[in-house]
Parts: structure tokens; C-alpha cells; sequence
DNA sequence: ACAAAAATAATAGTAATACTATCATTTGTA
DNA sequence: TACAAATGATAGTATTACTATTATTTTTGT
């Protein structure tokens, strides 16, 4: 028998729930290929149904349009990244030691985990680096957030916060502390191989130098 | 005699001046609006040039596109602020207090400079908040940069990184930790606003809560 | 003051995007 | 095997992101 790990997701995300048939798995397979491979902006639904060898009005009935998409396989990454955290230091009780486990699978390059056969965390950890906060960084963040959009981002930021407070139950940023880490790990990637001298780092040493800038970021803040 | 202070900008960010026409300054002041207004995602030249009075081919004769526009108010927004930087420190030797007054320049809500009579800095500084990072989250960055759309920004991480060297020659990261500081003043400020529970502050108490999570967050790690 | 040059306005047109609608065909299942 | 559900094929619309052309106004150099 094989193993797969399912993420619940947020109905109002979709039309049609894409992980119950053939058509809807190759969209998410395929969309995370185009998107990383061309960028969101020049990602569209009928590139996507070319891709597939399907039609646009065929996307357009399991997605309502490209940001809900988007907003889709970003909220999945979060849902697995929370079970891989809560995967890998299942049996980590002390406190310091889990968060570092955790900056390091922010800031690491993911590998493809073929427990989810349509989906490619490599790439999708790319394209949360490159277009993750496109995510909300639009008008109608209020309303997508009352619908829910960004809960997973939003649990995945409260259980590192609470790994936070469990190093120093008297820290008094541990949500700001935990979004920070997140989107830093991203950002400085996303400038170690774009824009270098936003950075210290060189591509060669690869993230391992982002892990530990943020190692000393955080630990000097949170442990005094 | 009114003083104008003047920000040199890349002249490859434009096809034709805008500072030296009405119809150029009235681009700008009109964009900055509409942009703020909107969102850039929704921002197109029709409406801009509805706004303005004029037409879509008037606005074309200045700027290729709108991505260009945006980088161009964007990198605007950095020079000036790296004026303002230079103004406000000159007669700072301490370079803690030096750097403290660069984390509250970069995280605090901004006041119209009444010095650019085109320019609404306050504006501007909410444009930076909700689309800074799309002027580099791009396909096209590299291209961009060889261009040197992002110097303006770059500098500005320089100029930081130095004063974080000042106050501990032996810091390890002071671009990275220069160009966090800045997205993360950012990014803290659109979170309060938007997705309030990924931080600890609340819309009341305004922008210091962000200033004194950065100052704890920098002066922990750089002064150990 | 006047001609030439430059800038602007007005209009039209194109290819691509972001959809919506309709209907025929295939597929899954009671 | 019949019926619904899903898919495929095709067409159509409004908007976007431009390019091109020509007429009109404004600037400027002599």
C-alpha cells in the first residue's frame, strides 16, 4: 500500500476539490511547474491547459482564477511544512534545539517528498521564495483573510511563536519573531541569488550561511 | 526662493524626464495616487492618464510600461529617504544612536516633505509597504539589476550595513541585516494592518511597537 | 515676431488576457 | 444500460498592454 499524506484545504479555495480527480492533480502538478518555471505574472490559464492538454474552461471550473490558484498551493506548502515540523521534532524536547530544527527547514532548499506524488515541494519552495507574498500583497487581502486564505501561513507562525515562548516564556515578540523568520529565510535567499549584495552570502556556500545569520538573529533576541 | 531638493534617477527607468514637465510631474504625483488608491495590480495607463486628463499615449512617451513606473517611484522613495537619512544623523557620532534613528526613520509612518511638491512621501511610503517587493519579485530581476534599477536600494543597505559596522566592526552580516531591517519594518507594518495575529502589536499604539521589536531584534544580536 | 522643432492630444488598431457561455462527448456509477 | 457528472471543443466579450498615425499646440532659437 502506498502512503499519502493529505493537507486539508480551505473549500472556498476552489470550485472543484483538485486532489479527487486526474484533471484536477495535473493542474496542481502543472501549475507548479509553470509558475516556477515563468513566474506568476506571465503564468496563465490557457499556457496551464496547454500544458495539461486540456482547455482554459476546463482550469476555470476547478479554480475561479489564477490568484486563488496561487493562494492554493501556497496554503498546501504551509499545511505540509507544519506536518513536516511536527514530523521531525516529534521527539525533540528541549526547547532551543527545536527551534533551531525548525530555522533550518525554513531556510533549507526543500527536497521533493514522494509521499505527495503530484506535487513538487522543491519547486514549490521556489516559488514560495519568488511569488509567496504576492499572496496577500494585494487589495483584497482583508476579505481573502476572512475567508480563511491564510490560515495555514497564520498556524504555522503560531506554532513556532509557541516553540519561541517555550525558550523564553517572557519574550515579548513571538508571532512578529516567527513571521520574521519565515519571510526573512525567504528573502535573503531570494537575494543570495538575485540581488548578492543585499546579502552576505555566496550562492556556492549554499543556504547554509542564511541559517546561520538567522541562528544568531534569533537566539541573541531570544535568549539574552 | 523655494528650495527643490532633486533625486538623480537612472535614465533607463524612463523614456522622457518626468521632473522636467508638467505633464511628467503630474505622472508621478497622479501614479503615486492611483497606485496607493488601488493596488498595483489594478493600476493601468488608461486610468492613469484619465486621471491626469491627458491619454495612454501620452503616458507611453515617458514610461515603457507600468513595472517601469513603479521601480521608477520606488527608487525615487529610496534616494530620497537616503537624503533624509544623511540629514537627520549629520551631526550623529554615537553610531548607536545613529542607528537607532535609521530604524525609526525606516519604520515610522512618513509626513509629506513639502520640499517635493510633486512627491506625497507619505503616499509613497504605504505604496512601499503593500508593492516594494514587486519592483524586484520579477522573472526579469536580473536584467533589471544589470541596469542598475536597484541601486538606490542597494545603497541604502550600505549605508546601514556601515553603521551597523560602526557599532561592532566584527558583525558578520550588516548587509543582511540591513536589507532584513528595512523589508521587515515593511512587512511587520502590512502584518499590523492586515494579518494582525502574524505580530504582537495592535493598529492603536502605531508604529513604535514595530520600532522597539527591531531595536530589540538588532542591538541583541550586533551588540552582544 | 516667426519658422522650425518638440511635445501633446486624439484616434485607431492589435494581440493577449481574463474571463463567461454553450453544447457535444466521454466517463463513472446506480 | 441509463443517467448524471465531468470533460472537451468552440465561440464570444471586455479589458489590458501596448504601437502607430496624424493633427494640434507649445516651446525655442534667431
Amino acid at each position: 500500500m502506498k502512503l499519502e499524506v493529505q493537507i486539508k484545504m480551505n473549500q472556498t479555495l476552489f470550485l472543484r476539490d483538485p486532489e479527487q480527480s486526474e484533471l484536477g492533480r495535473n493542474i496542481i502538478k502543472h501549475s507548479i511547474q509553470l509558475i516556477e518555471k515563468t513566474g506568476f505574472e506571465s503564468f496563465t490559464f490557457k499556457k496551464l491547459a496547454e500544458a495539461i492538454g486540456t482547455t482554459e474552461s476546463g482550469i476555470y471550473r476547478y479554480f475561479e482564477n489564477k490568484h486563488k490558484l496561487l493562494v492554493y498551493i501556497i496554503s498546501w506548502y504551509w499545511g505540509w511544512l507544519e506536518f513536516q515540523i511536527g514530523y521531525q521534532t516529534k521527539n525533540v524536547h528541549d526547547p532551543i534545539t527545536k527551534l533551531k530544527q525548525v530555522i533550518t527547514l525554513l531556510a533549507s532548499n526543500v527536497e521533493d517528498d514522494l509521499m505527495t506524488s503530484h506535487v513538487d515541494e522543491s519547486l514549490l519552495h521556489q516559488i514560495l521564495i519568488a511569488e509567496g507574498s504576492k499572496s496577500y500583497l494585494t487589495k483584497h487581502v482583508g476579505e481573502d483573510n476572512k475567508q480563511q486564505h491564510f490560515k495555514p501561513y497564520k498556524d504555522l507562525c503560531n506554532t513556532v511563536g509557541e516553540i519561541i515562548l517555550e525558550c523564553n516564556p517572557s519574550y515579548l515578540y513571538p508571532h512578529s519573531l516567527a513571521s520574521t523568520i519565515i519571510e526573512v529565510a525567504h528573502l535573503q535567499s531570494f537575494f543570495m541569488h538575485n540581488l548578492p549584495s543585499l546579502t552576505d552570502f555566496d550562492k556556492s556556500k549554499k543556504e547554509n550561511q542564511i541559517i546561520e545569520f538567522l541562528n544568531n538573529l534569533v537566539f541573541s533576541s531570544v535568549i539574552k
